[in-house]
DNA sequence: TGCCCGATTAACT
DNA sequence: GTTAATCGGGCAA
């Protein structure tokens, strides 16, 4: 029994969001899987792409919320944002890993491993293997070729800090489903 | 215009 | 453990 995430699910605190997109299961054009790794970025946050204000690059993340933000890192991958709260708080929550459960022969191909715990953990990674790219920055998360669908059952949510930044490294603003061998790197046991 | 560095990854030693 | 790959944004000059 799941149901598809609808717009408003977005239209809410970056940090209500990135806890309860745990356990969703993300799916673009079919090939995807369970959300077990998110980060929340805030505008008033050193570490966010909207801290210094509007660019062309960031521009989505100004907008309203349940849209895709996608950016090129280092030059050389792409990491999938969703934007949240009410349009022009400029915040997203970065989708750092799943637990693929769609499409793993798809996935396994674009990634060119055959490890599952290779094909989606690491934002970069995950992206490549569900083959999105800044084509599908500004896209509705709501609508198709996305499928965002609710959590069905309760999960146990780990905290802890956010990875690769070095500006406000102290937010514990990294949320993961406990326990699973998926996130790209372990929690702190707590 | 030029330089530095990053919300990363894979391939090294 | 360290480092190359690779490029656009941001800021100094």
């Amino acid at each position: 029994m799941t149901k598809l995430l609808r717009r408003n699910f977005f239209a809410r605190s970056v940090h209500a969001v990135a806890p309860d997109l745990i356990g969703a299961t993300l799916l673009f054009k079919g090939v995807g899987g369970m959300i077990v790794e998110v980060e929340a970025y805030h505008h008033t946050d050193p570490a966010a792409h909207s801290f210094r204000g509007p660019t062309a690059r960031n521009a989505v993340m100004f907008g309203p919320p349940g849209f895709a933000y996608v950016y090129r890192s280092y030059g050389i991958h792409w990491c999938l944002n969703f934007v949240c709260e009410p349009k022009g708080s400029a915040s997203a929550v970065l989708i750092r890993a799943l637990a693929p459960t769609q499409g793993l022969s798809v996935m396994r191909r674009r990634r060119g491993v055959a490890d599952e715990r290779l094909l989606c953990s690491g934002p970069g990674r995950l992206c490549e293997a569900l083959g999105i790219t800044v084509a599908q920055n500004g896209s509705a998360l709501t609508e198709p070729p996305f499928e965002l669908l609710a959590r069905s059952a309760e999960v146990e949510v780990a905290i802890g800090p956010r990875i690769g930044i070095t500006k406000a490294v102290d937010h514990p603003w990294r949320y993961g489903l406990k326990g699973s061998r998926f996130v790209s790197k372990p929690f702190r046991a707590r």
